[in-house]
DNA sequence: CCAATATCAGAAAGACTGAAATTG
DNA sequence: CCAATTTCAGTCATTCTGATATTG
């Protein structure tokens, strides 16, 4: 994953906007941090998939297959999987999907709820979250540029933002 | 556009992986802000698009739109758009394509450069600014629950990012 | 002849809706 | 009979690649 438009700009183009939105209406500043927030992720998501696309990985991918690392048995239910990754059910079915035709997830059907099917991951699955969490590392996720303070004022923002949402 | 996945949870998602993240390597932190940062995204969007949607609008044509109201003469090359709003030339082409065909924008071909096409948002387009702009301010783009200095901090962060991506 | 601009065809990944099958 | 879980079919907006036509 490349960049969208590479050509710079001479100026923010945010704060350009900003101050043009501010002339008109009192919402100028959600708008203009909405738009970072829209872009700040693109930074990063473009920064992590130029990582794992040659492994042939997606982060969503790559999220999944580290939950699955992370958990005691190293199989969950999809369906919580979708709540801890905070997903579609179906884009989870998806994903597992994929993961599962590259051998690097197993479908298991649950004993105790007969209704659910776990995702269990491989020893290969085990192996590309090692491969890829190394090939994630140097990309620093898109975020190099900032000091650890930085993160750290962004991370408590965000995490007012996200339970006013209702994400927990 | 409604909640992904509704379901809450009782701890925050996020922090819960950076402590597994932690015990097991040294990028964590700003794996953690990455994907707080795509969290954050996705809530803003979801808030947009579902104030947006009944007109018909995304958020990316809706920004279209407002960029064109901007501009002095109302009409602006086609790949000078793609450039302010960051987005894939084929993506400008694509959201043109859509505004042409709800009669909120038309295409005019340059007298001085015949190799490029304008966007010239019409008078229903100035309109649909209006009315789009009126039923976003309610929804605070998701951020409803973050102060101006939440907002300022944020931003400062995020600049520092989009410049070190050579965003501008 | 080369560069820039926009477009097109086609692929990929994600999110969504609405419906279905299975099981509790 | 209703609810929960997963899947399926199909749609949509976005991004990308690679190719093309037009113009400078």
């Amino acid at each position: 994953m490349e960049p969208l438009n590479s050509s710079k700009l001479p100026f923010d183009p945010i704060a350009e906007a900003a101050s043009n939105w501010r002339k008109r209406w009192a919402g100028a500043d959600v708008m203009a941090t909405a738009t970072a927030l829209i872009r700040a992720q693109r930074i990063v998501l473009t920064a992590v998939e130029s990582a794992l696309g040659p492994l042939g990985l997606t982060f969503a991918s790559y999220e999944a297959l580290v939950l699955l690392t992370f958990s005691r048995t190293g199989r969950l239910p999809l369906g919580k999987m979708g709540i801890r990754l905070q997903v579609h059910p179906t884009s989870v079915t998806n994903t597992i999907d994929r993961l599962e035709a590259d051998g690097l997830v197993r479908r298991v059907s649950s004993e105790t709820d007969r209704r659910m099917t776990l995702a269990e991951i491989t020893p290969n699955g085990r192996r590309m979250v090692e491969t890829a969490t190394g090939a994630l590392n140097p990309s620093r996720f898109g975020l190099g540029s900032l000091t650890a303070s930085d993160l750290n004022a962004v991370d408590r923002v965000l995490l007012k933002l996200r339970r006013g949402a209702g994400d927990f």
